[in-house]
DNA sequence: ATTGACCCTGGACCATGGTCCAATGTTTAT
DNA sequence: ATAAACATTGGACCATGGTCCAGGGTCAAT
């Protein structure tokens, strides 16, 4: 028997064996040859490629894009400018993302300044402001959204 | 028939009919009374509340969190500082996202300089580090992790 | 009376990234 | 020889926040 045992990989690549399975079905590793008994047999490299796909992940990709990235990655006719301007793409969501919470922060933050903390919350301002359209929030989060 | 349809209040507070009846099941709005025709019967009051569900989600509380408000909101022992201190957690926790967020950033940023966007994507430097450990990210991402 | 617009229900389905399970087979250690 | 530790499969399940659908019933207008 040549090679490593799922078990044996997934703790080189510090991921679970479910996982490592879950990637080969979604099409992020290859279907991998197979001893007599049925096991998968892996080289060091999965474990790189395993990693790899653990630092993306880090980096806020999608297992989507992740799957993408190790596309080009194979490509012969893919360019540097390719992986530069997904990386570039995938900066600009990131900041769009911080910008849309920084927003919901200052509006929270400025609802907590208001509360003096005492007595009943039937005249919380905070539950006021959720109620009632014509509060504080509309300066900070007349926009809205998550995403 | 006195009372709004299910049509009229979700176009009141902004939502489809199948939100409406979703918060229902989920438990954020009352089973309300029925017509004798089976339809739900709502009043301008559930409007209001809709609306307070929409503008709490805006401020990034999940639907568990905007449930737990609602009975605080309803709770005669509940305190201003009650929901105060929810606002405040929820501060915290956003704040730990834009954190997080930052930190992918300015790694990826600088894997995107280090790129010149000439040639064959065989050599990206943002490729081999996310290939490999000792590469340029180590300074700003070795912790890791999205939540 | 018939059409179109509205309402009801339960249940399936979407993306995301896995986790857990049972039932079964294999390998390794004692 | 037998038990523990590993492997296989398919499929169900988790949270999140809904959306969509089929197969009905109802209401308003023409």
């Amino acid at each position: 028997m040549n090679g490593l045992t799922i078990g044996k990989l997934s703790k080189l690549a510090g991921v679970t064996n479910d996982t490592v399975r879950f990637y080969e079905r979604y099409g992020l590793i290859d279907h991998v040859s197979r001893s007599e008994s049925n096991y998968r047999l892996y080289r060091e490299e999965d474990a790189v490629r395993l990693r790899f796909i653990k630092r993306a992940k880090e980096l806020g990709f999608t297992l989507h894009e992740i799957k993408e990235l190790l596309v080009l990655s194979r490509d012969p006719h893919a360019t540097k400018a390719d992986i530069r301007n997904r990386a570039k793409h995938k900066v600009e969501v990131i900041r769009q993302k911080i910008h849309d919470l920084s927003r919901i922060v200052s509006g929270l933050e400025h609802l907590v300044e208001e509360c003096d903390g005492k007595g009943s919350a039937k005249e919380c301002p905070i539950l006021k402001s959720l109620t009632d359209d014509t509060g504080h929030m509309k300066n900070h989060c007349e926009h809205g959204g998550m995403s």
